[in-house]
DNA sequence: GCGATAATTAGAACTATTCCAAACTTAGGC
DNA sequence: GCCTAAGTTTGGAATAGTTCTAATTATCGC
């Protein structure tokens, strides 16, 4: 079974136990996070997606982002105002945003911190995300 | 000496800093902040300082907003692609955004809170700022 | 295969923000 | 106290990213 498969399986899966139908165009987004996985934008998806499917609509790439998040498969992160960039990397992470070459860069996080960060937290306040973002440099080469 | 006068001082001293005019609309604007600190959008200060300045218009409130943001008096706030928001708190402090009043509370960081999550960074990543933001829900009264 | 339901599509609409060019204000130099 | 240059404000037009709409097309269970 190849990979591209198994990532079907696993989407299909998600979808169906949100009662939501699998299709290509989901499948090709999906698809398309998972290979270059450089926290693209909306456009972005939709330029790549589209040697896959030529005729798919860019509002059809904003619904299956918006399904694969709330699937749970995909993250959306912001930076400021700028477009919504989509992540599949599901693990504990932060963002780091290089302001000179504007990349975004996965950081994994220690299985604490998070918890360590939430215990910031005065009584009362229940979290139920915690999101961290670093913006500067990274050194050349 | 009043508060009000404090600031304006402050400001006036800020801004001439940054070789910037004290002007009536900046100060009334960087007041409006001051004196209810509920991360407003751009529509809301607009609203109250319409009060004040009957005839200030909504392009002078984004200008006033973005040189306070850069004399560093006020941060910039976003929460996914919301209207930004504008908080005065100058101390190292993290956003609580409750997803079921819309609100927005500031969070104080122990002094050594930042600098321990920064050291997540690998080698050769220079993070100039660090933002953290916690999603959920506020135990009622 | 059929009907019900879900998904896709193109384009219009929307929101927050920025841009623009003209008018106004202010700080200094005389 | 005026003049000029520079900075600021203003209303409206423009823009970017996203969401909405209504029509068409695809999929699923029977
Ligand atoms: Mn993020
Ligand atoms: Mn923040
Ligand atoms: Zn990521
Ligand atoms: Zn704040």
């Amino acid at each position: 079974m190849s990979i591209s498969s198994q990532n079907a399986d696993a989407l299909a899966e998600r979808l169906s136990h949100s009662g939501l139908r699998a299709t290509p165009q989901r499948e090709v987004v999906y698809n398309v996070l998972l290979k270059k996985r450089d926290h693209p934008t909306a456009d972005e998806v939709f330029a790549r997606v589209k040697s896959e499917l030529p005729t798919i609509s860019l509002a059809t790439v904003y619904n299956c982002l918006e399904t694969l998040v709330q699937c749970e498969l995909v993250r959306a992160v912001n930076f400021e105002r700028g477009p919504t960039r989509y992540c599949p990397n599901l693990r504990p992470h932060a963002h780091f945003h290089d302001e000179h070459t504007g990349k975004t860069h996965d950081i994994d996080l220690p299985a604490d911190l998070l918890d360590k960060v939430s215990s910031v937290l005065p009584q009362g306040y229940d979290a139920k995300s915690v999101e961290i973002i670093f913006r500067g440099k990274t050194a050349p080469h």
